[in-house]
DNA sequence: TACAAATCTTCGAAGATTTGAAGGTCTTAG
DNA sequence: CTAAGACCTTCAAATCTTCGAAGATTTGTA
């Protein structure tokens, strides 16, 4: 045995430890502009204009999140004269929100049902 | 036709639409301690001090991460005499690590083929 | 009761992120 | 070439998060 059976070396991805690497990817949809940029985009590509105006937000906001996204590879965009068009690069990103929803929902259920038990008494 | 297309009023959850508590789950996981802590408790329930243990990290930082999962319901704990035991509520949060290392995978093997094509030039 | 072990809380400094304002770049139409 | 539209960047103030030290609680035991 050359190793003690909790030093595991963490497998790594572009130098860092995996979950670094995970929490980095959470960190970056843990905002709610992110997120919901995430939504717009599900049924395929938006202009910067049309996600701006949907999020109801200025050009420089859209553009900075828009950015932090497609830094981090979460998005991509094309340009076409002068819009430009992101969309999600990798599908199952929308898995992420999906899951999310899933668990904020029974979350809810869980609640729900707690507090009608302190009723009953 | 009382609303306008784009004006659909957001779902809520506690007060808070969906998309927030969407993004705040996000952020909880966010941090690679938490990410590890989630991942170490994949195989059943630990207590704080073997987990502090294995973060390699002081009694403080572990309940405040431990904390920080427990109040935003992704942890629950029991007490066994002077133990705590914590464990993951509900195990799609697991799906959620999984979605994203398969994301993180393929995000990087994209990169290696990137690579490898500017070498063949 | 007094003590020790395990866990939790509080607090302030340091660090990171978000926001909004201002201005910059790029592209096409005229 | 110039103007207008679409998008991006920079910067500093405000806000939020993390870290570590110190001490408080809780539980079992002598």
């Amino acid at each position: 045995m050359s190793r003690r059976a909790t030093a595991t070396e963490p497998r790594r991805v572009q130098g860092h430890p995996v979950y670094e690497v995970k929490a980095e990817l959470f960190r970056i949809l843990g905002h709610p502009v992110r997120v919901r940029i995430l939504e717009l985009l599900r049924d395929g590509e938006r202009t910067v204009g049309d996600l701006q105006h949907e999020l109801a937000l200025d050009s420089s906001g859209t553009s900075q999140h828009l950015g932090v996204l497609r830094r981090n590879g979460v998005l991509e965009s094309r340009r076409e004269s002068t819009n430009v068009y992101y969309r999600v690069r990798d599908p199952r990103t929308f898995q992420l929100l999906e899951v999310a929803r899933e668990i904020i929902g029974s979350n809810l259920a869980e609640s729900r049902d707690l507090l009608a038990e302190l009723d009953r008494r």
